[in-house]
DNA sequence: CACCCGTGGAC
DNA sequence: TGTCCAAGGGT
């Protein structure tokens, strides 16, 4: 019999086969630009939110070359309420990249991934592995997570620890390509929406026989936890927020006034737009501020 | 490693 | 009702 956690990936991938989301990043033919975008939209952002996002986006800008064609600021704009809008900056400036260094195709190599604006350990795996079918392991908070409990037979991934979550997911992974592509969305997909976070659904889930936090009785967890979330209520994040609304919102110059009207506290909110200015999601326009 | 960066929904 | 969570990345 197996050790506890080891070899899930047919339990899963079978799983993955008969229930898999019918997602648009998962449609035949789609386009590596568009995963690209898609893995974008979806850092820190859930699925509902992004679907829809997507399709108008890629809609508007099919290719890199069509959004570099544009002000960073229409990227900006297009973003609209997804969150982190330095996202949307970051995109903009790969595809700037992409069609000025990489002949307008979306490079293939992690490495060559990885020197792109905003594209990080997941991200660029994530690229090569479903864009481009290569074997990678690709890590998010969902695959942590089963990694923890199915494996590790503990409820919580605790803080992120890159080097050895992807070695961690490299020793599940399966040797074949295509079954190694399909783990990955698998695993992310369970964790997603089977092994989540809150009450998991462990009467639907493939690896119950051989999920060791299952066995273990689902002890509590008593490692080290993720850093608490501050409070958004009152936060620099939310006075950004509410002049980047602001700023989307207007076809000219947002004046002073206007965004003095904002936050009464001049200290923060002072602070709040020069570090706007600073991610260099604000400019100085005809002494107001504008998208870039 | 700790902390920062938006936004909205669920419990 | 406040806390937690969401296909992370940069500094």
């Amino acid at each position: 019999m197996d050790t506890a956690g080891t070899n899930i990936a047919p339990a899963v991938n079978g799983w993955f086969a008969a229930h898999a989301r019918d997602l648009p990043w998962r449609r035949a033919g789609f386009s590596a630009w568009g995963t690209l975008v898609s893995e974008f939209m979806l850092q820190q952002t859930p699925v509902v939110r992004v679907v829809p996002r997507l399709a108008e986006w890629l809609d508007r800008w099919p290719t890199p070359a069509s959004l570099a064609a544009v002000p960073p600021g229409e990227a900006v704009r297009a973003w609209d309420r997804l969150g982190y809008p330095r996202r949307a900056l970051n995109l903009h400036a790969c595809a700037v990249q992409i069609t000025q260094r990489h002949g307008g195709i979306v490079p293939r190599d992690v490495d060559e991934l990885l020197a792109l604006p905003g594209v990080g350990p997941y991200t660029a795996r994530a690229v090569a592995v479903f864009a481009y079918g290569d074997r990678h392991p690709v890590v998010d908070t969902n695959v942590r997570r089963v990694i923890a409990r199915a494996v590790d037979g503990v409820g919580e991934a605790g803080p992120t620890a890159t080097t050895r979550d992807l070695a961690a997911m490299d020793a599940l992974l399966p040797l074949d390509d295509a079954d190694a592509r399909v783990f990955n969305a698998g695993a992310m997909e369970l964790g997603a929406v089977v092994c989540t976070a809150r009450s998991p659904r462990c009467g639907e889930c493939p690896v119950a026989a051989k999920c060791a936090w299952r066995a273990a009785g689902y002890p509590a967890y008593d490692g080290t936890r993720a850093p608490r979330q501050k409070p958004f209520e009152g936060s620099d994040r939310h006075v950004r927020g509410l002049i980047m609304a602001e700023l989307r919102a207007s076809d000219v110059p947002v004046t002073i006034a206007q965004i003095d009207s904002l936050w009464t506290d001049d200290v923060q909110r002072s602070r709040s737009l020069a570090g706007l200015v600073t991610d260099g999601l604000a400019v100085v326009s005809d002494g107001g501020y504008a998208l870039p």
